[in-house]
DNA sequence: GTGGTCTAGACCACG
DNA sequence: GTGGTCTAGACCACC
């Protein structure tokens, strides 16, 4: 899996990273049980910050999607618990999210059609 | 129209108070035309520095939600252009944000029903 | 000839109505020795405080494209003693024009057909 | 590269520094991907507020001038998209500056070779 | 009264 | 050490 990063992108760089592992997790590229590259060769081949690579890791270590044993590194959680979601139509982001796609004018079925074509994009290989 | 600012939140907050007004737009609250408070006002209310809000306002005019007429002060833009946008299949925030409802076991039908409960609720004075 | 003025524009309001006075006499549109409308007038034609309009019009005298007769009110000057420039190489706002032009890309021969161009379209009646 | 601001001068000092940065660009003293003083630094310098100075960054980043690599701190886009121009003939600055220098009594040969000169002594480094 | 600009500090997130 | 955010107060241009 090939990381891509934009330095000049407001996000802040171990978050870009921290997004890229959920979104591969997410489309199947990367599957449970999966080693991740140590800290060191990742942050080598992005060029990074061990620290920041460090700082990603923690993040997904800390919602679940990581789990790291002593031995053999950092590996995708293969036993992950959901997180308990409130009730969707109270999730703060998506809300915004759609307040801002409707207020430019996108019409509820492409939003519809969006959604459903990048949900049955996920996880092909199930 | 009333904010409501969470100072303990993370989200600076510049960009809370204008999330806030674009959520007022997408729903109805506020009305294209409709006068802002002057931004001296609005901090006075909030409890926040007036360059605090200004900041907000200059953000949400460079976005063309707002124009300031030189006579009247701030009003939403009457005449909002909408932004161009790629198709939403590549829109990376939705894209981000499906991914992690996948993982976390949202299932396809809950996400089409909260997508459309939501669109459904803005502007219902239309 | 009619004045459009933009309120949410950046540049004050007195200032779009010096400039596009400044306009209607390049292009031949303002004759001199031609009559302007007395300031109540425009003021209220325009939806613009009289106060505006006259900062406008003590603007154009001080810079000498306007001379005002008690009896007659205001007139494009029709002797007007053109200002002494420095060497046009030196002037900054065109310097600054043509390196932000330079910096996106236009090429020089775009450049001086545009300026021979609108050069050529001012006082037709010439 | 040295700035030179003149606090007596109407332009907001933000824009001098905007300015004397985008002159800097066009006439090859500044090259992109060449790091700019970090905002203390130039803000010191200058004797002017860190305030001040980052909303020059804040605007020149914006323009796409300038990009803020997060681990280098600020430098000048290496990879600028250039701005979309309508035809140069309906730049409203450029068209009210030639019927300025055109009432002023400048001579068509001048203006074109002024802006020749001032175009040939960019990037003199090409 | 309106927004726009600026100052002199301070704190924080990021790398 | 870097930019990003915020405060408390001030002054100014514009209308």
């Amino acid at each position: 899996m090939l990381l891509k990063l934009d330095f000049a992108d407001e996000t802040p760089i171990y978050m870009q990273i921290r997004n890229q592992i959920v979104l591969g997790i997410a489309n199947g590229e990367l599957i449970p049980g999966e080693k991740l590259p140590p800290i060191r060769t990742l942050a080598a081949e992005t060029g990074v910050n061990t620290m920041t690579v460090n700082k990603s890791y923690q993040l997904l270590k800390q919602e679940g999607y990581l789990i790291t044993d002593r031995r053999l590194g950092a590996m995708i959680n293969p036993a992950r618990v959901p997180e308990q979601h409130p009730p969707l139509t109270e999730h703060p982001a998506l809300k915004l999210l759609i307040s801002e796609l409707y207020v430019d004018g996108i019409s509820k079925e492409e939003l519809l059609a969006a959604c459903s074509k990048l949900y049955d994009e996920l996880n092909k290989g199930e």
